[in-house]
DNA sequence: AATATATATCGCAAATATACGATTAAAAAC
DNA sequence: GTTTTTAATCGTATATTTGCGATATATATT
């Protein structure tokens, strides 16, 4: 690859596809279904639903921090993990606008013939 | 990694973060955009919009196609493409479906104080 | 027939992602 | 104070992705 070409792309397209990459692991879609259903987890927990081991799902953890799609505090020796509600539902509306103006382009007539 | 772990997940889980690895991308998120804009494009023009070379693009337009999201038709030495909308609305569908579920369960009170 | 055009595929290099065990750090329990 | 528990980080192995140039193939054009 040499040289990363993601910049040269419009923001807009980055901001998305970075959104799509983070939830391009099942994992990942697993520990979002997981909080949103507990509304809060200890990381234990977390571990245990998961097939991954304790270092793997630490990582996973620390990737959707790192895109703030949830946040994580200490709490004594245990780390306390939440969804942040707004960024994601910002993800979201963003994600959502896309498929919009996709679908308001689709023409009527079969293409390609 | 030595083992792959994915298929230990939920196949609903598969299925969503494969659709989403493969919007993970801010190429593939613009080819789509393309593809929407003009409903229909050889090859050649969807390079011309890309910062990339056309055989980097040409993968990008096979990993759409093996989606499902595309599709591509011979015509002569060119190749015509367009979305495959069908596919792409039941991968919308589900990532809506997703979405509704997290959303549903979002808590009233704040988390992980 | 020879040449030009268009695109898929091959082969390779480099970057990134995935996964785990071992280690570290910090608080809790004893 | 020592031990245990919890989770982050480090180091490492392997897999996958990204990207390009070169090549192959197939059709148009001359």
């Amino acid at each position: 690859m040499a040289i990363n070409k993601k910049s040269e792309f419009l923001s807009d397209e980055i901001y998305l596809s970075d959104f799509a990459r983070t939830l391009g692991h099942p994992a990942r879609i697993a520990i979002l279904k997981t909080l949103a259903e507990r509304h809060e987890c200890i990381c234990g927990e977390i571990v245990e639903v998961l097939p991954l081991a304790q270092s793997t799902v630490s990582q996973h953890l620390k990737e959707l921090k790192n895109m703030g799609l949830i946040q994580g505090t200490l709490n004594g020796p245990k780390s306390c993990y939440c969804i942040n509600w707004e960024k994601l539902e910002e993800y979201m509306d963003s994600f959502n606008k896309l498929t919009t103006e996709l679908l308001t382009k689709k023409p009527t007539a079969l293409c390609c013939k």
